[in-house]
RNA sequence: GCACUUGUAGCUCAGUUGGAUAGAGUAUCUGGCUACGAACUAGAGGGUCGCAGGUUCGAAUCCUGCCAAGUGCGCCA
């Protein structure tokens, strides 16, 4: 149990007390500022309320009722009734002391099966930044839940399985056959849009591309060949991005479209069976009360297509059936940009209604806006295209490297291109992952790829200049170091480490990992006043060995918060 | 037309179940390196929280209407 849950447990009790009602919420947030100390508890006058009494007076109640043993120094009563905590230095030391070496934040006692479905690329397109969102937030909070001790399971949901790779294969069919494929899908770009190109000019390559695609479906052993060599080429491109970006996704982490391939008429099936099927202009339907066409008419999840084919409904609902029956998925997480909320709404309301989802699973799309230019308007380049995901990257490293060897020049050049490595690939990660994943923003060169202020880079400064001391004076900066708390920036220190938990805890809940940015940020910012105020070496005895664990523990709470992120830790940069 | 999301400092963005004087970064201006790393730090200026009502002890946050932007709305994924 955290801090802020221990002492909303606390005064919750006392309030329930005093009041005689036993549901009452003591709202104890982190303070908005060092004049109403740490904590403050906010539900005093909700309940004066409800009471029909006076806050001040209730609250007084609450004081002489509550005791919190040593933890605070202090506990007042302030403006028309809040509650005002200053922890005790002593408390903050002894609480640092339990982590010891050990976690930072407890694992959870009854961990959940937690499914999260991210990044699902097109095969047929190269990854651009319109990618990068999902990716790796996604990563992040897979990362978190699986730190958490959570039973997680990564399905990366590749798209492989739409008509246009009968295009594609048809494409291939026609390509000479001296001619190596590898080079061919090297720019899978140029090759999409050459296939896209023919198809709609050449009515001949289209009606053989739609062919191809029954083919396909209908398990071609030639074309599923093609196909194949296809996919493969394209996966081995988007791995090699993922182990560039440091993204925690294997291969074996894809369950791609086709997977489902042979779920999907199970699913229209059941469905059937469960008298929820309706035809409709010869396609199969659900229709759900609450969703509405254009003209106000009953609007319907399509499963069946009037020629017989499935759709990517179908297949979504096969794959929450599953997840959730045959992974035993207790949470299935979506990270898919906004414009797909109305698809999942359905999706997810069509899964419930047929029992392919039970009551126990929990079915969240953590939806992210769109990326625009600075003219407001969806992002795309001068010339119409978007921006390659490994482009972003490599420009990101080139200017890291730049700022490193003017920095830095007497580090060589091999220690250089490793810390612009990491710096860049942390700014481009940082840059999206501090933002609240809910609002489109700006895509803007300059502040994406910025290192200074709240960046990517200053976490690592923070880092590198912490683990710097204890190379400078030859210490173990794994050795276990006494902690007290005197100094007012130490305590500050104490109090915003102790807070990682609290931090880490609520990305569990509500999946934005914007907000452990900003509790890293703080903790730097924190360390960096500590370390302008508190001489570390320069100290004495105790008070030098109580520097150093603030400084082991930072450093520590940030590698571990930054890992989380996805982001690696420098010794040096 | 309906639905969802968004509108906060010049710019980019935070703002946790409604809490006290709305915060950062950046840009601009002024200080701090013979110092444990200046990719840092101290300070200044900068706001009708889109507009108008309402709910209540208290609203950027909840409700209603309006304005603006983005997105979606039957056989693509």
């Amino acid at each position: 149990m955290n801090i802020r849950q221990h002492l909303d447990h606390l005064i919750s009790q006392s309030l329930a007390r005093i009041s005689g009602i036993a549901d009452c919420q003591a709202l104890v947030a982190p303070a908005k500022s060092a004049q109403f100390g740490d904590y403050q508890a906010n539900g005093v006058m909700g309940l004066a309320k409800r009471l029909g009494r006076n806050p001040r007076e209730l609250g007084n109640e609450v004081l002489r009722d509550l005791d919190l043993g040593g933890i605070a120094t202090k506990v007042e009563l302030a403006g028309p009734g809040f509650i005002n905590i200053f922890l005790a230095p002593e408390y903050l030391a002894s609480e640092l002391g339990k982590l010891g070496m050990g976690r930072l934040v407890a694992e959870r006692a009854s961990p959940q099966t937690v499914l999260i479905d991210y990044s699902s690329p097109n095969l047929a397109k190269e990854m651009h930044v319109g990618h990068l969102r999902g990716t790796i937030i996604g990563d992040a909070i897979a990362r978190t839940f699986e730190y958490l001790g959570h039973r997680l399971i990564r399905h990366n949901h590749f798209g492989d399985w739409g008509t246009q790779f009968g295009m594609l294969i048809t494409y291939m069919q026609d390509l000479p056959p001296d001619r190596a494929l590898a080079s061919e899908l090297s720019d899978l770009e140029t090759f999409y849009r050459a296939a896209k190109q023919r198809f709609d000019a050449e009515p001949a390559f289209a009606d053989r591309a739609r062919e191809n695609v029954v083919r396909l479906q209908s398990g071609d052993p030639a074309c599923l060949a093609q196909w194949r060599k296809f996919i493969d080429v394209s996966i081995a491109h988007c791995q090699e991005l993922y182990e560039r970006m440091d993204i925690t996704l294997k291969p074996a982490d894809i369950v791609p479209e086709s997977f489902y391939n042979d779920r999907l008429a199970g699913i229209v099936d059941s469905l059937e069976s469960q008298g929820l099927l309706t035809e409709s202009e010869g396609a199969l339907c659900v229709f759900l009360d609450e969703f509405k066409t254009r003209e106000g008419e009953p609007l319907p999840v399509i499963v069946q297509k009037s020629g017989g084919g499935f759709l990517y409904a179908t297949t979504d609902l096969a794959a929450i059936r599953y997840r959730a029956q045959e992974l035993g998925a207790e949470r299935i997480l979506y990270v898919v940009d906004f414009r797909q909320s109305l698809h999942f709404q359905q999706v997810f309301a069509v899964a419930r209604k047929a029992g392919f989802a039970g009551p126990q699973c929990s079915l969240e799309h953590l939806s992210y806006g769109t990326m625009m230019g600075k003219d407001g308007k969806p992002f795309k380049t001068r010339s119409g295209d978007t921006i390659k995901l490994i482009d972003l990257c490599e420009e990101s490293v080139e200017r890291a490297f730049a700022l490193v060897s003017e920095k830095n020049p007497e580090l060589d050049e091999t220690a250089r291109r490793h810390i612009a490595d990491v710096v860049g690939i942390a700014a481009v990660k940082y840059a999206d992952l501090s933002k609240n994943r809910n609002s489109d923003y700006i895509f803007d060169w300059d502040s994406m790829l910025s290192f200074d202020g709240n960046t990517a880079p200053y976490l690592l400064y923070a880092y590198a200049r912490i683990r710097s001391i204890f190379r400078r004076a030859d210490l173990d900066p794994d050795a276990q170091y006494p902690i007290a708390v005197t100094a007012p920036e130490e305590r500050a220190l104490a109090l915003k480490l102790l807070q990682f938990s609290e931090s880490v805890e609520q990305l569990a809940a509500d999946c934005l990992p914007n907000q452990l940015c900003l509790y890293l940020y703080e903790l730097a910012g924190t360390f960096m006043k500590f370390y302008e105020a508190c001489p570390v070496l320069k100290a004495e005895g105790s008070e030098r060995a109580a520097r150093l664990g603030l400084c082991q523990l930072t450093a520590r709470t940030l590698k571990q918060g930054l890992n989380l992120l996805g982001i690696t830790t420098l010794e040096q940069m």
